[in-house]
DNA sequence: GCGGACTGCTTACCT
DNA sequence: ACAGGTAAGCAGTCCGCG
């Protein structure tokens, strides 16, 4: 062990600093609290190396006060501060009030003395501004440093470097801003600039680690670290592949032809073999896991410690929530997949779970190695191919689609100026706060409290439908009943955006200072909007829609282009999409630091306004509306007159674009809200909403479903109906027979539902799967929030059993036909008119008979 | 003591 | 830690019932 511990000096413990380079990605920053400055990492993509650079220019820590200074000289706790360094007067621009005031800037010799202990200074004073933004952070807005961006190094000065784009192309991007002011052209101009860089290719490696656990089921906790490490997997971008074995007494080789060409590393100790996976570690610019956060990171740093290995020797840093490397970044896979702006708008939802198997099944097509036998009785074999695996479907969910994971990473550290393992680990709010906190710095505004905004802007004036809610959202129009042929859909591109952009929505142009401003109400609300400045918010938000609309996404369907440019400006159309999407709801969300509910029910309002007046608009025209939700509506039949019209009039009255979104050739409606389906011109279906479809649905359910709607879809005009009418009646009642005669396996008939909370959590009801949940706890099974609990209907004890814990006798067959009558009353309830008068049939038991 | 009406909780979905 | 609106099933409570 002595020499091991000698030998951890021979692993690279830092990037190397360097007085100059071509040109690297500015990729990290944090505080280097020895130097006490800031550090930043740069990646060359050449040379495929972090390199490391201090600050120097002085920069410090500092926070704002509207004390003068004489009057902060009283404060001894301030001035006498042992990390205080000195004052100074500034003028800051307070967007609130539309008027610039006198701050005293309190600088500091490090960032701990302005906030974070109980003894800092910002705990000395009433009232202090900008103390609470970290200070690698702070310190990037006040360089203008942009992560993601590359940047050349002389002499110790970093510079960014832009490579231009065509003048053609800069041409075409003004063209399409003509009609927008100068300043929506800057930034049109300047986004485009940041997001046409290059994108490098970074060399990176997965981890994975397996630990052995004297019971089964059972994870060894990292933060005790009590059992040995026993295989590690690691796999790069070169095409490198290795395994790390521990030599444990018993443990057969197994059959090693499986692993191909890979030969399996043995170790005799657990501390050569912990050194060796440090060592690696250390040799990349970025290492991949997926929860190594939580789990392999943390595992190996405290395993390595409980070992005996020398804390500040161990080339890892352990924070709170997360794990870093001292040398590269470590990119969690786990904390970005579970981004739930990721999972939605980049990944449409394509994974539901949140494991590794789950997300690479959806979106590699291949799983995790399934494995039968507890973890202590594989042979070395079976655990390095499966541990391998692990590390693979990491890495190649970092590759997949032309490295789109790299690329959004780095697209959205552009735009959030924000360091890579930020992005990983925070969620959009704090994304859009970045950008926000960017654009004052460099504008010398005053970044407001919360307390500045809720004093002015904290008020809301509509009531929300639903109880505990803070003001009224969007409108669903009632939908009509019955089969409707020939529907167009009609939507707004990006509603709330584009609303934020026309209506000039900010929180300091909400409810501004100015009394000829009053005037310019919002419909449906009090509130009024500035008329004298243009809204940061809208700006920002506006530019990055118009760019969207007008720019990405039409290059990104370009067939002039090759399938590679197209993919790029896909991949920025998708990264903006991100980012729109939320740009709305974080004016509703408390806790961002912008928080204005008054912003986010203007745009609500608005976003009704605009709905209801299209609509009244259309049925001017003669178009029914047989449906509509938030920012579409469904119309009857409408002629390409009646269309054009109609998106015309969008344009002159709202100033806002209405699109045609799709057709459908039949769509069909209960009396249900959100809930219809849609059938193409080509036949294929479009579902919203209808139980069938829904995750939990048990599977036997959910295939009769899908065999009507097949059925269904080859329906060309309402003569169809009859046959169709006859084909359905045989799905169902073959369902509803098979099921009687309890011909569906357990498996079959599992309801699956995802635990929200932990069980201890369930205090106000025990739903069925929590009693189902507690039933597999029981058992000794670990249950924890994400897991999915499957679970059948019984007749016995608490009216549920786990699959795995329930016999086929133990079913309640009479509540699985209510199942069946209920999935399927959403449909028929839309076809009732057709089918309704031709048999008098509407519900399920009488359609039966 | 039981059952129907009602409210609230929970999940999954829609935009 | 982006928002509100809707459907569905069930848990739990209240109230009436001579």
């Amino acid at each position: 062990m002595d020499s091991l511990i000698q030998r951890l000096g021979e692993i690279r413990y830092e990037p190397e600093e360097i007085a100059s380079f071509k040109e690297a990605i500015l990729v990290g920053a944090r505080y280097d609290g020895e130097k006490m400055v800031a550090a930043l990492k740069f990646y060359d993509p050449e040379k495929e190396e972090i390199y490391l650079w201090r600050d120097h220019t002085g920069h410090l820590p500092y926070c704002f006060t509207r004390l003068s200074p004489d009057e902060l000289r009283l404060n001894s706790n301030v001035i006498e501060h042992k990390g205080f360094e000195e004052l100074e007067s500034v003028t800051k621009f307070n967007a609130l009030k539309d008027e610039k005031e006198e701050y005293t800037k309190i600088i500091a010799k490090d960032p701990l003395s302005i906030g974070g202990k109980s003894n800092s200074i910002r705990e000395y004073l009433e009232e202090t501004w900008e103390s609470r933004i970290r200070y690698h952070e702070s310190y990037l807005y006040d360089a203008q440093l942009i992560p993601g961006l590359p940047y050349s190094l002389e002499k110790g000065e970093h510079r960014k470097i832009i490579e231009e784009f065509s003048a053609e192309a800069q041409k075409r991007i003004e063209g399409l801003f003509n009609d927008e002011t100068e300043e929506m052209q800057e930034y049109a101009l300047e986004w485009t600039e940041l997001l046409q860089q290059q994108i490098p290719n970074y060399r990176r490696a997965s981890l994975d680690i397996e630990v052995y656990s004297p019971i089964v089921n059972r994870v060894p906790d990292p933060q005790e670290a009590p059992y040995p490490v026993i295989c590690v997997s690691i796999v790069d971008t070169e095409g490198e592949k290795r395994v790390l074995l521990l030599r444990r007494e018993g443990i057969e080789r197994g059959d090693e032809s499986i692993l191909g060409e890979l030969i399996p590393e043995y170790y005799d100790t657990e501390e050569e073999l912990i050194f060796e996976t440090l060592r690696a570690l250390s040799d990349y610019p970025f290492i991949l896991t997926f929860n190594g956060d939580q789990f392999d990171l943390k595992y190996l740093f405290n395993r390595a410690i409980r070992l005996g290995f020398p804390r500040e020797k161990i080339p890892l840093t352990i924070g709170r929530d997360s794990v870093t490397l001292t040398y590269g970044l470590h990119i969690d896979l786990y904390r970005f997949f579970f981004n739930r702006s990721i999972q939605v708008y980049a990944f449409s939802q394509k994974y539901r779970e949140l494991t590794l198997d789950a997300v690479s099944e959806a979106l590699l097509n291949l799983g995790k190695i399934p494995i039968e036998k507890p973890f202590s009785e594989l042979n070395y074999t079976e655990l390095a191919d499966y541990c391998l695996r692990d590390s693979e479907l990491t890495l190649s969910l970092s590759s997949m689609s032309n490295n789109l994971l790299m690329r959004l990473i780095t697209l959205i550290a552009r735009i959030a100026r924000i360091p890579f393992e930020d992005v990983v680990r925070e969620g959009v709010s704090r994304w859009i706060r970045s950008l926000m906190y960017y654009e004052h710095r460099r504008r010398g505004w005053i970044i407001p409290r919360s307390e500045d905004l809720s004093e002015y802007k904290g008020v809301t004036a509509t009531e929300a439908i639903i109880k505990g809610k803070k003001y009224k959202g969007a409108i669903v129009i009632e939908p009509t009943p019955g089969v409707h042929f020939g529907v167009y859909v009609l939507d707004f591109a990006s509603l709330y955006p584009s609303i934020i952009k026309q209506y000039n929505l900010s929180y300091e142009t909400i409810l501004c200072p100015h009394t000829e401003c009053r005037q310019n109400k919002i419909p449906g609300t009090p509130h009024w909007v500035c008329t004298r400045h243009r809204g940061l918010s809208s700006l920002v938000i506006g530019s990055l829609r118009d760019l969207r609309v007008k720019w990405y996404k039409k290059r990104a369907r370009d067939k002039k282009l090759s399938s590679e440019q197209r993919e790029f400006f896909n991949v920025v159309q998708l990264t903006l999409k991100v980012f729109l999407n939320a740009s709305y709801g974080v004016f509703g969300a408390e806790h961002f630091p912008f928080y204005c509910p008054s912003v986010a029910e203007s745009t609500a309002a608005l976003g009704r306004y605009a709905i209801n007046e299209t609509t009244k608009q259309a049925e001017k025209l003669g178009i029914k509306v047989i449906y509509g939700d938030t920012d579409s509506i469904f119309l009857d039949k409408p002629t390409e007159d009646q269309i054009e019209n109609l998106l015309e009039w969008s344009k002159d009255q709202l100033g806002m674009e209405l699109e045609v979104d799709k057709q459908y050739r039949y769509a069909a409606f209960s009396t249900r809200k959100k809930n219809y389906f849609g059938v193409f011109p080509d036949g294929s279906v479009d579902i919203k909403g209808l139980t069938g479809k829904k995750r939990n649905t048990p599977v036997f359910l959910k295939k009769a479903f899908y065999d009507v709607i097949d059925v269904l879809s080859e329906v060309e005009n309402q003569g169809d109906f009859k046959r169709a009418k006859e084909k359905v009646k045989n799905v169902v009642h073959e369902c509803y027979t098979t099921l009687k005669k309890r011909e569906f396996s357990l498996e079959d008939l599992s309801i699956n539902i995802m635990l929200g909370k932990p069980l201890k959590a369930y205090v106000k009801t025990t739903p069925q799967h929590v009693k189902a949940a507690l039933l597999l706890a029981e058992d000794g099974q670990e249950v924890k929030p994400g897991d999915i609990i499957s679970f059948v209907k019984t007749n016995d004890g608490l009216g549920v059993k786990p699959v795995k814990l329930a016999r086929a006798q133990d079913v309640d067959v009479e509540k699985y036909t209510d199942y069946v009558k209920s999935t399927f009353e959403q449909i028929f309830d839309t076809l009732d008119i057709e089918f309704g008068e031709i048999t008098g049939i509407t519900k399920l038991e009488d359609f039966l008979l």
